[in-house]
DNA sequence: GTATCCATGTAACCAGTTACATGATTGC
DNA sequence: GCAATCATGTAACTGGTTACATGGATAC
């Protein structure tokens, strides 16, 4: 058996929260959970009619004028439960792969000058990373209404996740770049 | 076009740095990149006929009696060319995806000693993998010889970039578990 | 005698990305 | 007039995992 469907969570996550369409759940993704994980709509669209076969969500059309028809989806009470049992589950780890790792390991014959470059680079990505992060936290911390205690604490928390993340990476291409600046 | 073979590059590393089989190219992943990268049987034998078809590695089987016979692959010089070209091109971040802070986002309904509970389990093996990684690390430092200065200095930062992803998480997963008991 | 290692490969399957197709409305 | 937004979906494709199939040799 292959890979476990994990978008089918994602979607799930979202539809507890609204009941919308494929587009308004990519629009919901992409503002809220994309430090960590997206979606495209070749997958989304798929993934929701399946779910809908198997009862885990329904299905609405909505018209207005003037505007595109709407698929509006809607979690079940089952649709629920499957989130819920997912919740509550250990967490897979699934092997993550590092492009820059890998090329840093293969550079014996590289000019050292080039792979510093790449280092540079991955740092200021992860200090505009970084900003943005901080950015979305106080925008979290200084709106005290509409998503609950409780969630505005789970958010923050995944938020400072990548800013640990970032920092450490920072600091890594620091520390790295200077070993390669002594070993030039 | 979907996304790029990054396998073709580190089955192309490997034999940049010694000839072998298939089986042997798994076995070297598995003991030196594995941190960071990973190959399966399944995806190395296929890349491996498709880059010899390409010109990029060449094929010799070996006999040995008592012993399966085997193919032994080496890499060509448009090989290493298509590897040190990739080697000095810009790094390609892919997303990853989070299953943790997926689970962690959409916890509203779960209660709080079942969260903490799947970030207890991830700090112990962030914990396991740092003492693996200083073990390795150790065991690299003492090894003055075989691999050259450049390649140890390489493979050194690497792990330390593990060294340092999992000393954060750590400590991510430290304050968030205090964080959730202080709303419990 | 049993588990592990050596060694290669295929088939089935699912995940996920990008491009294509369509078309109206709204804001600049 | 043009770009962006709203809105849904399919097709083509690649990446990657797991299971299956085979079988001798060696170590415990």
């Amino acid at each position: 058996m292959a890979k476990i469907n994990k978008t089918k969570y994602a979607l799930l996550g979202v539809l507890n929260t609204m009941s919308g369409s494929g587009y308004d759940i990519k629009k919901f993704c992409d503002s809220s959970i994309s430090h960590f994980w997206n979606e495209n709509y070749g997958h989304i669209y798929p993934v929701l009619q399946k779910m809908e076969k198997e009862g885990l969500i329904t299905k609405q059309v909505e018209q207005t004028e003037g505007r595109p028809s709407k698929n509006v989806y809607s979690i079940t009470e089952k649709g629920r439960e499957e989130l819920k049992n997912w919740l509550l589950s250990p967490v897979e780890n699934e092997p993550h792969r590092s492009e820059l790792l890998l090329k840093i390991f293969w550079s014996k014959d590289i000019p050292v000058k080039n792979i510093i470059e790449n280092i540079e680079n991955e740092k200021e990505e992860c200090k505009s990373n970084l900003q943005h992060y901080r950015e979305v936290e106080n925008f979290l911390k200084s709106n005290k209404h509409e998503i609950g205690e409780k969630n505005r604490t789970l958010w923050l928390i995944t938020l400072n996740f990548g800013v640990h993340d970032e920092e450490a990476k920072i600091k890594w291409c620091e520390e790295t770049i200077q070993t390669l600046k002594s070993i030039k």
